[in-house]
DNA sequence: GATTGGTTTATCCATTTGGATAACATCATA
DNA sequence: TATGATGTTATCCAAATGGATAAACCAATC
């Protein structure tokens, strides 16, 4: 009668077997990019990493619980890009581009399309709305914070109501609409979402270069050599 | 054998009651909203329309063609109003509003959930898809006309990225990716978002009443009484 | 009032699905 | 070697689902 899905699934399910577990794991994230989380059966599931269907339940105690590990995993891979797009140096127009090269990236690997996958299943599914929205939330707090520090580093006066908050809710939404329509969109749609993504790493890094006249060595006081990098 | 499924369904349907066809398309888009494409059945869908579900083949050739004559039924509606949204009077600003207050009232009668769970489904559904394709086209370029105008409306110089393709784009997967923040999110976002079609707003209404203190009458040449809908 | 055609109902059926479980296998340890 | 824990398989089962269809109903027409 454990209903309580906890952060280590472990605890309801075996724990010895990590090689099993991760296939499964994997062929359901498969499943998810090949086929979708409509027609996501543990049957498939089974035969795609191998075992039989009954480990599901084995291991995971059912297929709600293995799409939510599913989402589980997933999000600490989230964590990792999150840490690496936030510890690294250089300007915003920087860190704009790595992000954007982990989007393509995870374009590639299906990893979005999963997310979405999984966005689209918690319309309807408490259970898995309720692990998505920390996650989104996290993503934006990441977006507003970045945005807060770049107005501060940037200094450029805006019209009053574009605070903060409204920049990164714009910024912030975007991507997730890009994200959406890509997935399902024709081919023609990346053109021109490079086209907007060019125009604000290209709006950062004039900002980026101005700053650093500005103010050549304010921003990295810490830093050795704030000067090594330039070329 | 006849597969094919035509604008006019009626080709393939029973034409005289069209009552019931119509207690059908519109359980059918309640069951959407209320338990989502996962989970939507034959079944529920005739209970809620207060009919036997063999009526739903009997009307629409299954669930599959039932599904598309709801996406074919929610387009027209959406393209009344894009009429509305563009044919009417006033400036940019206006027009913002106006698409702002369209979206509240499809969002608070579940139109917007409908077409979410039908976009979601389309992820995985191949005729579903190419039923959306033509569709979003259609409103990403109702707003780049839009830019477009106001590009040349306001003459404001922006960086060359900047350009009407890269901000329409900015504008459109903004409004699409605050759609599915919104229909998933904590009630939360709803500030955000306010806050960012505001400033949006906000400076749509500056850059109006700046070009309509330029040149009052430059911008409609061929209208007998321009000043009439001043007020 | 019998016929006809469209509409609706009740019911049946094959298939899919998630889950449960008994049987079996593997293997370390006593 | 016997034992018991862990991992795996082969099956079984109940429920849900989409669809098909014979029969019933009904309103208009001849």
């Amino acid at each position: 009668m454990n209903t309580l899905a906890t952060k280590d699934a472990a605890s309801t399910a075996p724990e010895a077997n990590t090689d099993t577990r991760r296939r499964i794991l994997e062929a359901a994230s498969n499943c998810l990019v090949a086929r979708g989380y409509a027609s996501l059966n543990v049957r498939d599931i089974a035969k795609d990493a191998g075992v039989n269907h009954a480990l599901i339940s084995y291991y995971f105690g059912g297929k709600d619980r293995l799409v939510i590990a599913v989402l589980d995993d997933a999000n600490i891979q989230l964590l990792e890009r999150q840490q690496q797009l936030y510890g690294a140096p250089g300007g915003f127009a920087d860190k704009w581009a790595r992000a954007r090269r982990f989007y393509e990236s995870d374009l590639a690997s299906g990893f979005v399309r999963v997310q979405a996958e999984l966005w689209a299943a918690s319309l309807s599914n408490a259970d898995l709305r309720e692990q998505f929205l920390p996650r989104i939330q996290a993503w934006k707090q990441l977006v507003l914070d970045g945005v807060r520090e770049a107005m501060q580093t940037y200094q450029v006066d805006l019209p009053p109501a574009f605070s903060a908050e409204a920049i990164a809710t714009l910024l912030s939404e975007f991507w997730l609409g890009m994200e959406f329509s890509q997935l399902i969109g024709a081919s023609g749609e990346t053109a021109r979402h490079d086209a907007t993504l060019d125009a604000i790493e290209a709006l950062l890094r004039t900002l980026d270069t101005r700053v650093r006249a500005r103010s050549p060595r304010t921003k990295a006081p810490h830093r050795p050599n704030p000067r090594r990098s330039k070329l």
